[in-house]
DNA sequence: GAGAAAATCTACTCACGAGTAGGATTACCT
DNA sequence: AGGTAATCCTACTCGTGAGTAGATTTTCTC
Protein backbone atom coordinates (compact mmCIF):
# COMPACT_ATOMS: atom_id res chain seq x y z
CA UNK A 1 0.00 0.00 0.00
CA UNK A 2 1.27 3.49 -0.74
CA UNK A 3 -0.09 6.89 -1.13
CA UNK A 4 -1.21 8.40 2.09
CA UNK A 5 -3.35 10.97 0.51
CA UNK A 6 -5.12 8.53 -1.72
CA UNK A 7 -6.52 7.09 1.24
CA UNK A 8 -6.66 9.89 3.32
CA UNK A 9 -9.48 10.94 0.70
CA UNK A 10 -11.15 7.92 0.81
CA UNK A 11 -11.73 8.26 4.80
CA UNK A 12 -13.13 11.69 3.74
CA UNK A 13 -15.31 10.60 1.51
CA UNK A 14 -16.44 7.51 3.45
CA UNK A 15 -17.05 10.26 6.74
CA UNK A 16 -18.99 12.11 3.70
CA UNK A 17 -21.51 9.56 2.61
CA UNK A 18 -22.10 8.32 6.32
CA UNK A 19 -22.86 11.99 7.43
CA UNK A 20 -25.19 12.17 4.29
CA UNK A 21 -27.12 9.07 5.67
CA UNK A 22 -27.02 9.11 9.30
CA UNK A 23 -26.08 13.18 10.31
CA UNK A 24 -22.93 14.17 11.95
CA UNK A 25 -23.98 13.41 15.73
CA UNK A 26 -25.74 9.95 14.84
CA UNK A 27 -22.32 9.23 12.93
CA UNK A 28 -19.89 7.57 15.18
CA UNK A 29 -15.81 7.02 13.85
CA UNK A 30 -16.06 3.47 14.44
CA UNK A 31 -19.18 3.75 11.84
CA UNK A 32 -16.85 5.24 9.39
CA UNK A 33 -14.15 3.00 9.88
CA UNK A 34 -16.43 -0.27 9.95
CA UNK A 35 -17.47 1.27 6.24
CA UNK A 36 -13.86 1.10 5.39
CA UNK A 37 -13.23 -2.48 6.64
CA UNK A 38 -10.70 -0.81 8.84
CA UNK A 39 -10.57 0.18 12.91
CA UNK A 40 -11.08 3.22 14.53
CA UNK A 41 -6.88 4.21 15.30
CA UNK A 42 -6.72 3.47 11.81
CA UNK A 43 -9.19 6.87 10.90
CA UNK A 44 -6.87 8.54 13.17
CA UNK A 45 -4.07 8.18 11.22
CA UNK A 46 -5.33 10.07 8.77
CA UNK A 47 -7.15 12.87 10.46
CA UNK A 48 -6.72 14.32 13.66
CA UNK A 49 -10.16 14.41 15.10
CA UNK A 50 -13.93 14.16 14.23
CA UNK A 51 -14.50 17.99 13.48
CA UNK A 52 -11.80 18.11 10.55
CA UNK A 53 -13.59 15.22 9.17
CA UNK A 54 -16.63 17.03 8.83
CA UNK A 55 -14.42 20.62 8.15
CA UNK A 56 -12.90 18.75 4.95
CA UNK A 57 -16.14 17.48 3.50
CA UNK A 58 -17.44 21.11 3.23
CA UNK A 59 -14.02 22.05 2.27
CA UNK A 60 -14.76 19.94 -0.59
CA UNK A 61 -18.27 20.61 -1.20
CA UNK A 62 -17.60 24.49 -1.50
CA UNK A 63 -14.76 24.42 -3.43
CA UNK A 64 -16.94 23.60 -6.30
CA UNK A 65 -19.14 26.04 -5.98
CA UNK A 66 -16.04 28.81 -5.24
CA UNK A 67 -14.57 26.94 -8.73
CA UNK A 68 -17.54 28.15 -10.45
CA UNK A 69 -17.02 31.86 -9.50
CA UNK A 70 -13.63 31.67 -10.75
CA UNK A 71 -14.84 30.02 -14.10
CA UNK A 72 -17.36 32.32 -14.61
CA UNK A 73 -15.76 35.53 -13.79
CA UNK A 74 -13.88 34.97 -17.43
CA UNK A 75 -17.30 34.54 -19.73
CA UNK A 76 -18.63 37.98 -21.35
CA UNK A 77 -22.31 37.31 -21.12
CA UNK A 78 -24.50 39.25 -19.30
CA UNK A 79 -24.70 39.03 -15.52
CA UNK A 80 -27.79 36.62 -15.16
CA UNK A 81 -26.38 34.21 -17.68
CA UNK A 82 -23.21 34.19 -15.54
CA UNK A 83 -25.49 33.87 -11.85
CA UNK A 84 -26.98 31.04 -13.80
CA UNK A 85 -24.17 28.83 -14.32
CA UNK A 86 -22.73 29.97 -11.37
CA UNK A 87 -26.46 28.18 -9.69
CA UNK A 88 -26.46 25.30 -11.74
CA UNK A 89 -23.11 24.34 -10.61
CA UNK A 90 -23.91 25.28 -7.17
CA UNK A 91 -26.98 22.71 -7.20
CA UNK A 92 -24.94 20.01 -8.59
CA UNK A 93 -22.28 21.00 -5.37
CA UNK A 94 -25.26 20.63 -3.36
CA UNK A 95 -26.94 17.31 -4.61
CA UNK A 96 -23.19 15.77 -4.85
CA UNK A 97 -21.51 13.28 -2.19
CA UNK A 98 -20.41 16.29 -0.31
CA UNK A 99 -23.55 18.65 -0.60
CA UNK A 100 -24.96 16.92 3.04
CA UNK A 101 -21.62 18.56 4.89
CA UNK A 102 -21.43 21.83 2.68
CA UNK A 103 -25.11 23.17 3.98
CA UNK A 104 -25.57 21.47 7.46
CA UNK A 105 -22.21 22.23 8.83
CA UNK A 106 -23.06 24.08 11.51
CA UNK A 107 -21.14 26.53 13.50
CA UNK A 108 -22.20 25.21 16.72
CA UNK A 109 -20.91 21.48 16.16
CA UNK A 110 -17.28 23.03 15.63
CA UNK A 111 -14.23 25.08 16.93
CA UNK A 112 -14.43 28.63 17.16
CA UNK A 113 -10.95 28.67 14.47
CA UNK A 114 -12.96 26.07 12.09
CA UNK A 115 -16.27 27.88 13.14
CA UNK A 116 -14.81 31.18 11.59
CA UNK A 117 -13.27 29.15 8.50
CA UNK A 118 -16.17 28.29 7.31
CA UNK A 119 -18.34 31.30 8.08
CA UNK A 120 -16.13 33.21 5.99
CA UNK A 121 -15.95 30.84 3.11
CA UNK A 122 -19.73 30.42 3.27
CA UNK A 123 -19.89 34.50 3.41
CA UNK A 124 -17.72 34.56 0.50
CA UNK A 125 -20.21 32.79 -1.94
CA UNK A 126 -22.93 34.75 -0.38
CA UNK A 127 -21.31 38.13 -1.67
CA UNK A 128 -20.50 36.56 -4.70
CA UNK A 129 -23.72 36.03 -5.75
CA UNK A 130 -25.28 39.52 -4.69
CA UNK A 131 -22.53 40.60 -6.54
CA UNK A 132 -23.90 38.70 -9.63
CA UNK A 133 -27.76 39.63 -8.70
CA UNK A 134 -25.92 43.68 -8.48
CA UNK A 135 -24.33 43.45 -12.06
CA UNK A 136 -27.39 42.13 -13.48
CA UNK A 137 -29.70 44.67 -12.36
CA UNK A 138 -26.99 47.18 -13.93
CA UNK A 139 -26.37 45.61 -17.18
CA UNK A 140 -30.64 45.55 -16.81
CA UNK A 141 -30.52 41.08 -17.17
CA UNK A 142 -31.88 40.73 -14.41
CA UNK A 143 -35.29 42.15 -12.56
CA UNK A 144 -35.05 44.96 -9.99
CA UNK A 145 -34.42 43.57 -6.64
CA UNK A 146 -33.11 43.23 -3.22
CA UNK A 147 -29.97 41.33 -3.47
CA UNK A 148 -29.26 40.45 -0.38
CA UNK A 149 -33.10 39.13 0.22
CA UNK A 150 -32.66 37.11 -2.96
CA UNK A 151 -29.06 35.27 -2.83
CA UNK A 152 -31.11 34.25 0.67
CA UNK A 153 -33.80 33.53 -1.76
CA UNK A 154 -31.94 31.61 -3.99
CA UNK A 155 -29.15 29.42 -1.64
CA UNK A 156 -31.90 28.46 0.64
CA UNK A 157 -33.90 26.85 -2.48
CA UNK A 158 -30.56 25.29 -3.68
CA UNK A 159 -29.19 24.75 -0.52
CA UNK A 160 -32.38 22.43 0.04
CA UNK A 161 -31.80 20.01 -2.44
CA UNK A 162 -28.97 18.41 0.01
CA UNK A 163 -32.05 17.65 2.43
CA UNK A 164 -34.28 15.62 -0.50
CA UNK A 165 -32.07 14.57 -3.29
CA UNK A 166 -31.10 11.05 -3.48
CA UNK A 167 -28.70 9.09 -6.36
CA UNK A 168 -31.23 6.89 -8.40
CA UNK A 169 -34.02 9.18 -8.57
CA UNK A 170 -36.44 10.16 -11.24
CA UNK A 171 -33.49 13.44 -12.23
CA UNK A 172 -30.38 13.84 -12.20
CA UNK A 173 -28.62 16.48 -10.35
CA UNK A 174 -28.29 18.24 -13.77
CA UNK A 175 -31.93 18.38 -13.89
CA UNK A 176 -32.97 19.33 -11.30
CA UNK A 177 -30.18 22.32 -12.09
CA UNK A 178 -31.90 23.03 -15.01
CA UNK A 179 -35.26 23.29 -13.52
CA UNK A 180 -34.45 25.14 -10.73
CA UNK A 181 -32.91 28.04 -13.09
CA UNK A 182 -36.08 28.01 -14.94
CA UNK A 183 -38.51 28.41 -11.87
CA UNK A 184 -36.27 31.43 -10.30
CA UNK A 185 -36.10 33.16 -13.97
CA UNK A 186 -39.50 33.22 -14.68
CA UNK A 187 -41.18 33.36 -11.06
CA UNK A 188 -44.94 32.12 -10.41
CA UNK A 189 -46.73 35.41 -12.41
CA UNK A 190 -47.55 34.29 -15.62
CA UNK A 191 -45.61 36.15 -18.72
CA UNK A 192 -47.88 36.82 -20.99
CA UNK A 193 -45.06 37.15 -23.19
CA UNK A 194 -44.06 33.73 -23.83
CA UNK A 195 -40.92 34.73 -25.35
CA UNK A 196 -39.43 37.56 -24.11
CA UNK A 197 -35.36 37.77 -24.56
CA UNK A 198 -36.30 34.50 -26.53
CA UNK A 199 -33.00 32.47 -26.01
CA UNK A 200 -30.21 34.25 -25.08
CA UNK A 201 -30.21 32.33 -22.03
CA UNK A 202 -29.97 28.82 -20.39
CA UNK A 203 -27.28 28.15 -23.59
CA UNK A 204 -24.18 29.72 -22.83
CA UNK A 205 -22.78 27.85 -20.30
CA UNK A 206 -23.42 24.53 -22.02
CA UNK A 207 -19.55 24.30 -22.86
CA UNK A 208 -18.62 24.39 -19.01
CA UNK A 209 -21.17 21.96 -17.58
CA UNK A 210 -20.26 18.46 -18.32
CA UNK A 211 -22.79 18.31 -20.94
CA UNK A 212 -24.69 15.60 -19.05
CA UNK A 213 -27.72 13.64 -20.00
CA UNK A 214 -29.79 14.77 -23.37
CA UNK A 215 -32.60 17.35 -22.27
CA UNK A 216 -31.11 20.64 -21.73
CA UNK A 217 -32.26 24.35 -21.51
CA UNK A 218 -36.08 24.84 -21.29
CA UNK A 219 -37.46 21.91 -22.51
CA UNK A 220 -36.28 19.35 -19.59
CA UNK A 221 -39.86 18.97 -18.57
CA UNK A 222 -41.99 17.28 -20.56
CA UNK A 223 -45.28 18.19 -18.98
CA UNK A 224 -45.14 21.55 -19.44
CA UNK A 225 -47.61 22.93 -21.69
CA UNK A 226 -46.39 26.23 -23.46
CA UNK A 227 -49.63 27.98 -23.93
CA UNK A 228 -50.51 29.70 -20.60
CA UNK A 229 -52.44 27.47 -19.21
CA UNK A 230 -51.93 23.30 -18.44
CA UNK A 231 -54.06 21.16 -19.33
CA UNK A 232 -55.81 18.72 -17.23
CA UNK A 233 -53.57 15.65 -17.54
CA UNK A 234 -50.91 17.76 -15.75
CA UNK A 235 -52.18 17.17 -12.57
CA UNK A 236 -52.56 13.37 -12.99
CA UNK A 237 -48.80 13.29 -14.27
CA UNK A 238 -47.56 15.29 -11.31
CA UNK A 239 -49.31 12.88 -8.99
CA UNK A 240 -47.49 9.46 -11.06
CA UNK A 241 -44.32 11.53 -10.23
CA UNK A 242 -43.00 10.17 -6.90
CA UNK A 243 -43.77 11.30 -3.21
CA UNK A 244 -40.88 13.21 -1.91
CA UNK A 245 -41.21 16.01 0.31
CA UNK A 246 -39.96 19.42 0.31
CA UNK A 247 -39.78 20.68 3.63
CA UNK B 1 -48.75 26.58 41.17
CA UNK B 2 -51.01 24.92 39.15
CA UNK B 3 -51.84 24.05 35.41
CA UNK B 4 -49.92 21.51 34.44
CA UNK B 5 -50.39 22.17 30.88
CA UNK B 6 -48.59 25.64 30.65
CA UNK B 7 -45.64 24.22 32.53
CA UNK B 8 -45.40 21.63 30.54
CA UNK B 9 -45.84 24.14 27.40
CA UNK B 10 -43.30 26.68 28.45
CA UNK B 11 -40.55 23.41 29.01
CA UNK B 12 -41.00 22.92 25.47
CA UNK B 13 -40.82 26.67 24.35
CA UNK B 14 -37.55 26.65 26.85
CA UNK B 15 -36.31 23.61 24.75
CA UNK B 16 -37.04 24.98 21.13
CA UNK B 17 -35.04 28.36 22.20
CA UNK B 18 -32.07 26.11 23.04
CA UNK B 19 -32.46 24.20 20.32
CA UNK B 20 -32.15 27.14 18.28
CA UNK B 21 -29.58 28.36 19.57
CA UNK B 22 -27.44 25.56 20.12
CA UNK B 23 -29.13 22.97 17.88
CA UNK B 24 -30.43 19.28 19.39
CA UNK B 25 -27.59 17.27 19.64
CA UNK B 26 -25.63 20.05 21.55
CA UNK B 27 -28.47 20.58 24.24
CA UNK B 28 -28.77 18.71 27.02
CA UNK B 29 -31.97 18.04 29.29
CA UNK B 30 -29.33 19.89 32.15
CA UNK B 31 -28.90 22.94 29.79
CA UNK B 32 -33.01 23.11 29.36
CA UNK B 33 -33.65 22.40 33.25
CA UNK B 34 -31.36 25.05 33.93
CA UNK B 35 -32.73 27.78 31.42
CA UNK B 36 -36.07 27.29 33.40
CA UNK B 37 -34.02 27.18 36.66
CA UNK B 38 -34.87 23.72 37.48
CA UNK B 39 -33.46 20.17 37.63
CA UNK B 40 -33.52 17.73 35.02
CA UNK B 41 -35.86 15.21 36.49
CA UNK B 42 -38.47 17.80 36.60
CA UNK B 43 -38.44 18.41 33.15
CA UNK B 44 -38.72 14.71 32.82
CA UNK B 45 -42.05 15.19 34.86
CA UNK B 46 -43.21 16.82 31.70
CA UNK B 47 -42.19 15.45 29.18
CA UNK B 48 -40.94 11.42 28.18
CA UNK B 49 -37.74 12.20 26.71
CA UNK B 50 -35.63 14.60 24.98
CA UNK B 51 -36.94 13.26 21.15
CA UNK B 52 -40.32 14.03 22.18
CA UNK B 53 -39.17 17.27 23.36
CA UNK B 54 -38.08 17.72 19.72
CA UNK B 55 -41.47 16.59 18.01
CA UNK B 56 -43.23 18.37 20.29
CA UNK B 57 -41.38 21.71 19.04
CA UNK B 58 -42.09 20.52 15.43
CA UNK B 59 -45.76 20.17 15.81
CA UNK B 60 -45.92 23.72 17.31
CA UNK B 61 -44.04 25.05 14.34
CA UNK B 62 -45.80 23.27 11.65
CA UNK B 63 -49.20 23.81 12.91
CA UNK B 64 -48.68 27.59 12.29
CA UNK B 65 -48.43 26.42 8.65
CA UNK B 66 -51.41 23.47 8.35
CA UNK B 67 -53.65 26.25 9.57
CA UNK B 68 -52.59 28.74 7.06
CA UNK B 69 -53.99 26.11 4.80
CA UNK B 70 -57.33 26.03 6.36
CA UNK B 71 -57.83 29.49 6.54
CA UNK B 72 -56.82 30.03 2.85
CA UNK B 73 -59.10 27.25 1.89
CA UNK B 74 -61.93 29.39 2.74
CA UNK B 75 -60.87 32.70 0.42
CA UNK B 76 -62.54 33.34 -3.10
CA UNK B 77 -59.14 34.36 -4.61
CA UNK B 78 -56.99 33.21 -7.24
CA UNK B 79 -54.61 30.03 -6.12
CA UNK B 80 -51.71 32.29 -6.61
CA UNK B 81 -52.83 34.85 -4.05
CA UNK B 82 -53.74 31.43 -1.71
CA UNK B 83 -50.57 30.25 -2.63
CA UNK B 84 -48.85 33.43 -1.37
CA UNK B 85 -50.80 34.24 1.74
CA UNK B 86 -50.00 30.40 2.92
CA UNK B 87 -45.90 31.37 2.00
CA UNK B 88 -46.42 34.52 4.03
CA UNK B 89 -47.58 32.28 7.15
CA UNK B 90 -44.97 30.20 6.21
CA UNK B 91 -41.78 32.45 6.57
CA UNK B 92 -43.17 33.68 9.61
CA UNK B 93 -43.81 30.34 11.04
CA UNK B 94 -40.08 29.62 9.87
CA UNK B 95 -38.50 33.07 11.75
CA UNK B 96 -40.44 31.94 14.74
CA UNK B 97 -39.40 30.36 18.04
CA UNK B 98 -40.15 26.93 16.46
CA UNK B 99 -39.11 27.53 13.12
CA UNK B 100 -35.45 26.03 13.56
CA UNK B 101 -37.51 22.44 14.95
CA UNK B 102 -39.56 22.80 12.04
CA UNK B 103 -37.13 22.92 9.72
CA UNK B 104 -33.88 20.59 11.49
CA UNK B 105 -36.02 18.27 12.89
CA UNK B 106 -34.65 14.90 10.94
CA UNK B 107 -36.19 11.76 10.86
CA UNK B 108 -32.35 10.85 11.46
CA UNK B 109 -32.84 11.83 15.06
CA UNK B 110 -36.26 10.33 16.18
CA UNK B 111 -37.80 6.82 16.58
CA UNK B 112 -39.53 5.43 13.52
CA UNK B 113 -42.80 6.24 15.23
CA UNK B 114 -42.22 9.81 15.52
CA UNK B 115 -40.31 10.02 12.30
CA UNK B 116 -43.23 8.33 10.61
CA UNK B 117 -45.49 11.13 11.82
CA UNK B 118 -43.34 13.90 11.00
CA UNK B 119 -42.74 12.58 7.14
CA UNK B 120 -46.20 12.34 7.05
CA UNK B 121 -47.07 16.39 8.13
CA UNK B 122 -44.33 17.66 6.16
CA UNK B 123 -45.81 15.99 3.38
CA UNK B 124 -48.95 17.12 3.86
CA UNK B 125 -47.24 20.38 3.42
CA UNK B 126 -45.68 19.82 0.40
CA UNK B 127 -48.83 18.46 -0.77
CA UNK B 128 -50.26 21.26 -0.29
CA UNK B 129 -48.22 23.70 -1.78
CA UNK B 130 -47.92 21.20 -4.88
CA UNK B 131 -52.11 21.26 -5.04
CA UNK B 132 -52.32 25.68 -5.46
CA UNK B 133 -49.28 25.60 -7.67
CA UNK B 134 -51.62 23.18 -10.21
CA UNK B 135 -54.49 25.87 -9.12
CA UNK B 136 -53.22 28.39 -10.32
CA UNK B 137 -51.71 27.18 -13.39
CA UNK B 138 -55.67 26.25 -14.31
CA UNK B 139 -57.07 29.18 -13.41
CA UNK B 140 -54.17 31.16 -14.95
CA UNK B 141 -52.76 33.39 -12.29
CA UNK B 142 -49.65 31.59 -12.00
CA UNK B 143 -47.07 30.45 -14.72
CA UNK B 144 -46.56 27.23 -15.74
CA UNK B 145 -43.84 25.05 -14.44
CA UNK B 146 -43.23 21.75 -12.67
CA UNK B 147 -45.81 21.41 -9.21
CA UNK B 148 -42.68 19.36 -7.25
CA UNK B 149 -39.73 21.15 -8.45
CA UNK B 150 -41.27 24.68 -7.67
CA UNK B 151 -42.84 23.22 -4.38
CA UNK B 152 -39.63 22.11 -3.47
CA UNK B 153 -37.64 25.69 -4.36
CA UNK B 154 -40.15 27.00 -2.76
CA UNK B 155 -40.17 25.27 0.66
CA UNK B 156 -36.59 25.48 0.52
CA UNK B 157 -35.70 29.27 -0.13
CA UNK B 158 -38.59 29.74 2.99
CA UNK B 159 -37.25 26.84 5.50
CA UNK B 160 -33.84 28.55 5.24
CA UNK B 161 -35.27 31.47 6.98
CA UNK B 162 -34.79 29.42 9.94
CA UNK B 163 -30.65 29.45 9.16
CA UNK B 164 -30.50 32.89 9.15
CA UNK B 165 -32.83 34.73 10.69
CA UNK B 166 -32.70 35.77 14.29
CA UNK B 167 -35.06 38.35 16.05
CA UNK B 168 -33.79 42.20 16.47
CA UNK B 169 -32.45 41.88 12.95
CA UNK B 170 -32.85 44.78 10.52
CA UNK B 171 -36.21 43.18 9.11
CA UNK B 172 -39.33 41.74 10.85
CA UNK B 173 -40.06 38.29 9.67
CA UNK B 174 -43.43 40.02 8.40
CA UNK B 175 -40.98 42.15 6.34
CA UNK B 176 -38.99 38.83 4.61
CA UNK B 177 -42.18 37.01 3.87
CA UNK B 178 -43.59 40.20 1.75
CA UNK B 179 -39.94 40.55 -0.02
CA UNK B 180 -39.78 36.77 -0.49
CA UNK B 181 -43.16 36.67 -2.19
CA UNK B 182 -42.29 39.25 -4.07
CA UNK B 183 -39.41 37.46 -5.34
CA UNK B 184 -40.85 34.21 -6.03
CA UNK B 185 -43.63 36.36 -8.24
CA UNK B 186 -41.40 38.09 -10.66
CA UNK B 187 -38.65 35.76 -11.17
CA UNK B 188 -34.71 36.99 -12.36
CA UNK B 189 -36.07 37.73 -15.48
CA UNK B 190 -36.73 41.51 -16.34
CA UNK B 191 -40.33 42.03 -16.70
CA UNK B 192 -40.95 44.82 -19.49
CA UNK B 193 -44.30 45.68 -18.24
CA UNK B 194 -43.80 46.53 -14.93
CA UNK B 195 -47.60 46.56 -14.33
CA UNK B 196 -48.65 43.92 -15.91
CA UNK B 197 -51.95 42.05 -13.55
CA UNK B 198 -51.08 45.80 -11.58
CA UNK B 199 -52.32 45.20 -8.05
CA UNK B 200 -54.38 42.28 -7.20
CA UNK B 201 -51.61 40.20 -5.65
CA UNK B 202 -49.90 41.30 -2.26
CA UNK B 203 -52.75 42.57 -0.73
CA UNK B 204 -55.57 39.79 0.01
CA UNK B 205 -54.28 38.72 3.15
CA UNK B 206 -53.72 42.12 4.73
CA UNK B 207 -56.90 40.87 6.98
CA UNK B 208 -55.48 37.67 7.94
CA UNK B 209 -52.16 38.65 9.08
CA UNK B 210 -51.51 40.33 12.37
CA UNK B 211 -51.08 43.45 10.00
CA UNK B 212 -47.54 43.83 10.99
CA UNK B 213 -45.01 46.50 11.16
CA UNK B 214 -46.26 49.75 8.48
CA UNK B 215 -44.13 49.07 5.13
CA UNK B 216 -46.28 46.24 3.72
CA UNK B 217 -46.79 45.21 -0.44
CA UNK B 218 -44.94 46.09 -2.86
CA UNK B 219 -42.70 48.85 -1.26
CA UNK B 220 -41.25 47.54 0.93
CA UNK B 221 -38.07 47.83 0.00
CA UNK B 222 -36.82 51.38 -0.17
CA UNK B 223 -33.82 50.83 -2.70
CA UNK B 224 -35.25 49.48 -5.55
CA UNK B 225 -36.01 51.93 -8.46
CA UNK B 226 -38.80 51.50 -10.32
CA UNK B 227 -37.47 51.61 -13.73
CA UNK B 228 -35.65 48.48 -15.27
CA UNK B 229 -32.54 49.91 -14.64
CA UNK B 230 -30.76 50.39 -10.88
CA UNK B 231 -29.18 53.77 -10.09
CA UNK B 232 -25.19 52.75 -9.15
CA UNK B 233 -26.08 53.99 -6.05
CA UNK B 234 -27.51 50.87 -5.49
CA UNK B 235 -24.31 48.67 -4.82
CA UNK B 236 -23.56 50.66 -2.13
CA UNK B 237 -26.54 50.68 -0.61
CA UNK B 238 -26.14 47.13 -1.08
CA UNK B 239 -22.84 46.97 0.84
CA UNK B 240 -23.89 49.31 4.01
CA UNK B 241 -27.16 46.56 4.58
CA UNK B 242 -25.84 44.12 7.10
CA UNK B 243 -23.19 40.82 6.87
CA UNK B 244 -25.28 38.15 7.24
CA UNK B 245 -24.59 35.33 4.64
CA UNK B 246 -26.99 33.10 3.38
CA UNK B 247 -25.70 29.31 2.77
C1' DG C 1 -53.80 21.05 60.70
C1' DA C 2 -53.72 16.21 58.86
C1' DG C 3 -53.32 13.54 55.06
C1' DA C 4 -53.13 12.91 50.15
C1' DA C 5 -51.55 14.33 45.79
C1' DA C 6 -48.61 17.04 42.98
C1' DA C 7 -44.18 18.85 42.09
C1' DT C 8 -39.44 19.00 42.60
C1' DC C 9 -35.11 17.56 44.36
C1' DT C 10 -30.49 14.74 45.37
C1' DA C 11 -27.89 11.21 43.97
C1' DC C 12 -27.26 7.89 41.39
C1' DT C 13 -26.73 4.11 36.89
C1' DC C 14 -25.36 3.10 32.53
C1' DA C 15 -24.21 3.22 27.67
C1' DC C 16 -21.94 5.20 24.20
C1' DG C 17 -18.49 7.37 21.74
C1' DA C 18 -14.25 10.34 21.23
C1' DG C 19 -9.72 9.92 21.65
C1' DT C 20 -5.10 7.38 23.16
C1' DA C 21 -1.21 4.11 24.50
C1' DG C 22 1.43 1.03 22.95
C1' DG C 23 2.12 -3.22 20.50
C1' DA C 24 1.88 -6.01 16.04
C1' DT C 25 2.20 -6.23 11.20
C1' DT C 26 3.45 -4.92 6.72
C1' DA C 27 5.98 -2.64 3.07
C1' DC C 28 10.36 -0.44 1.68
C1' DC C 29 15.15 0.06 0.92
C1' DT C 30 19.95 -1.35 0.20
C1' DA D 1 18.35 -10.60 5.21
C1' DG D 2 17.79 -7.01 8.34
C1' DG D 3 16.66 -2.71 9.86
C1' DT D 4 13.53 1.24 9.47
C1' DA D 5 9.38 3.58 8.71
C1' DA D 6 4.74 3.39 7.62
C1' DT D 7 0.39 1.37 8.60
C1' DC D 8 -2.98 -0.79 11.31
C1' DC D 9 -4.43 -3.28 15.33
C1' DT D 10 -6.08 -4.58 20.41
C1' DA D 11 -7.37 -2.79 24.47
C1' DC D 12 -7.96 0.55 27.03
C1' DT D 13 -9.50 5.70 29.52
C1' DC D 14 -12.60 9.06 30.38
C1' DG D 15 -16.21 12.50 29.98
C1' DT D 16 -20.74 13.35 29.00
C1' DG D 17 -25.40 13.06 28.93
C1' DA D 18 -29.88 10.37 28.93
C1' DG D 19 -32.74 8.48 31.96
C1' DT D 20 -34.20 6.66 36.92
C1' DA D 21 -34.93 5.59 42.07
C1' DG D 22 -36.48 7.22 45.80
C1' DA D 23 -36.61 10.91 49.19
C1' DT D 24 -38.39 15.60 50.04
C1' DT D 25 -41.02 19.57 49.72
C1' DT D 26 -44.95 22.10 48.34
C1' DT D 27 -49.85 22.55 47.60
C1' DC D 28 -54.50 21.29 47.73
C1' DT D 29 -58.56 19.47 50.17
C1' DC D 30 -61.53 18.60 53.86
Amino acid sequence: MQDRAIKREAVIRAAARAFNEKGYHNTSLDDIAAALEVTKPTVYYYVSNKEQLLFECFLAGVEQIRAAFREVKQLDVSARDRLNAVLRHYAQAVASEFGWCMVRTEDLDLSPSMSAHIKALKSEVDQGIRRLLREGMQDGSIHPCDPKMTAFALAGALNWIAHWFRENQSMTSAQIAEAFVLIFENGLLPRQTSAALPEESAHVESSHLKSRSSGRGRDTHSDRSVSGRTHPSNSAAARRRGRERGD
